[in-house]
DNA sequence: CTGAAAGCGCTAACAT
DNA sequence: ATGTTAGCGCTTTCAG
């Protein structure tokens, strides 16, 4: 009795035939206005909604985009980072009327099965991969296949891929010279992972600013994993040396670093001076607030959208996008009279 | 030249027909070893991967479930409860080898055509919804529609919905009484917003364990909005009522509400006793180490993703999964010696 | 401006 | 055990 609700029956009722409600269903021209009104009218009364997959199968294009992060440890949703991103991502994905799958390694066992699944052809259009570490096989196994794929953050290869990243560089030299500007003289580094580019970035660039106004950082340097223990416990083995300022790798780190200062029975800004990275813990969180570079993760991940449709699109020439960041002078770096002091 | 590589083209190499590559593909039986082994072979060098709205066409079936998240402001994401909460349902989709489509809405402008493209046949098989408050149109929506679908949480109507929740009245009233066995006499509440049954729960969960215990809680409650500064505010217009002991209905605002206590120069456990709920920010963070409800948030998204399965391959008489809490004792509430003291 | 018809790549009877 | 066939619901030429 209940008939199928699909093009073909929209077309009975309406009195015409499946092409015509089509073309009405996706915008198409050649529609009488009177045609049009009655499909649309039928549409309307029934409820219908054209079957994606099947769209997908017969259009070879499934308006689904797939955000692929490695590694996804319960640590990695802890750091507000990926939910900016996801929220930038997922934003511009709405935009432009496409749907966000979600793949995290990691979790699971097999995660060669879960990428396969993820460049089966007919599931998304494209890719976005992010949180890759050096080295990762993951980003050669994406470009021997023809899915369009883009990166946040700069892969070691980066020559050949599409990317969006920040300027990480250019943001923790910002750091140093602002750190030395104040008159700093024994800077340490709390660094994130090695095995990122981002920190690697961060800490050359850091490196790089120092050289420049003249400083050195000899032992100072500890390295985090990113997380508010690490940085906790970073600047803990850091203070035996010392230091009068220190530039953590990110905001959460710097979160411990602060309370590692604190404990020590040390004052921050007065005794050690504090610059981080990302700006996305919010200022008043932290006493004192935080100075920090600011890097615009949610524009990146609505730039990662754009980019990846171009490339759907069939754009070709490899497109590094950098994003500045901006430095954020707040208490922690002691640049600003702390209100309480 | 170059045919496309479809289960026709394996077969024509195979020297087999299509449906004898479905099934060795589908693992279906009636397949001779020896044709099993020359099809494999054939996939494995040409790298064929089945196209998946293919596949969902014919199969009525995408392997695709949705998590629909309405209001996901920036504040949403930064409470860890959602991280986790993806992790639990990221990871038990991986394990059925599914794909997880993120819908998140409040970010967008028009939440409606987000709403009907998640509903529409096709995409997904099944949607998981979160972070609903009360009198939401949206389960009402969903319940006008075929989509089979589960709650995380309690919806109004539960009744009528499949849904997964925690047992936040116990929880919170566990807490009471553990409150009052330590002998304070003055509770104050940190409610979660009242338009949540979570908050609702924990909030009626709290006031039952202090009738119990006899106590009443007079003018000292205070409700938050999920956020550390919301805990923080609340904390400090409470202090004015002079408790000696505080319910914060989440972490994150138990963290602000420590931060308040130690801003106004008091000192917890001593002056005040706090409890909170989730289990979720890592107890070292804090200090005092927080005493606090836990809940299991990773096996509620985990079991969301299963009975999502079960309510796709056709049950019918709506389950209501609750999962216990567990009161986890650290510092914050006094029960043990303080460190530090 | 509209309809007819040919697939998209796969699954699932059904036939052999 | 394997092949044949008929769709799944849609887009897209191509006729008219």
């Amino acid at each position: 009795m209940t008939r199928p609700l699909n093009l073909e029956e929209v077309g009975r009722r309406a009195g015409v035939s499946r092409s015509t409600v089509s073309r009405v269903v996706n915008g198409g021209p050649n529609v009488s206005s009177e045609t049009k009104r009655r499909v649309e009218a039928v549409i309307a009364e029934t409820g219908y909604r054209p079957h994606a997959a099947a769209r997908s199968l017969a259009s070879n294009s499934t308006g689904v985009i797939g955000l692929v992060i490695p590694s996804a440890v319960a640590t990695l949703f802890d750091d507000p980072y990926f939910g900016r991103l996801i929220l930038g991502i997922s934003s511009a994905t709405n935009e432009v009327d496409m749907t966000l799958a979600l793949f995290l390694f990691g979790a699971g066992p097999d995660e060669s099965s879960i990428i396969s699944r993820v460049v089966a052809p007919g599931l998304v259009d494209g890719v976005i991969v992010t949180a890759t570490t050096r080295g990762d096989p993951l980003i050669d196994h994406m470009q021997g296949t023809s899915m369009p794929f883009v990166v946040v953050g700069r892969p070691d290869n980066a020559g050949s891929t599409f990317c969006v990243d920040v300027d990480n560089r250019a943001g923790a030299r910002t750091a140093a010279l602002h750190l030395a500007g104040l008159g700093r003289r024994r800077p340490a580094l709390i660094a994130a992972p090695s095995n990122t580019t981002a920190g690697v970035d961060r800490r050359s660039g850091f490196l790089e600013g120092l050289a420049e106004a003249g400083l050195s950082i000899e032992d100072r340097i500890a390295e985090g994993d990113w997380s508010q223990e690490s940085g906790r416990d970073a600047m803990a083995r850091l203070l035996a040396e010392r230091p009068d300022a220190v530039f953590v790798a990110s905001d959460r780190m710097a979160v411990g670093a602060l309370r590692a200062i604190r404990e020590a029975g040390l004052h921050c800004p007065g005794d050690i001076s504090v610059v981080s990275f990302d700006g996305i813990v919010p200022p008043d969180l932290t006493a004192p607030r935080l100075t920090s570079v600011v890097q615009p993760v949610t524009e990146v991940g609505e730039r990662a959208v754009r980019l990846l449709t171009a490339v759907i699109a069939g754009a070709s020439t490899p497109e590094h996008v950098v994003f500045p960041t901006e430095l954020a002078v707040r208490e922690s770096c002691g640049a600003t009279p702390t209100a309480g002091a």
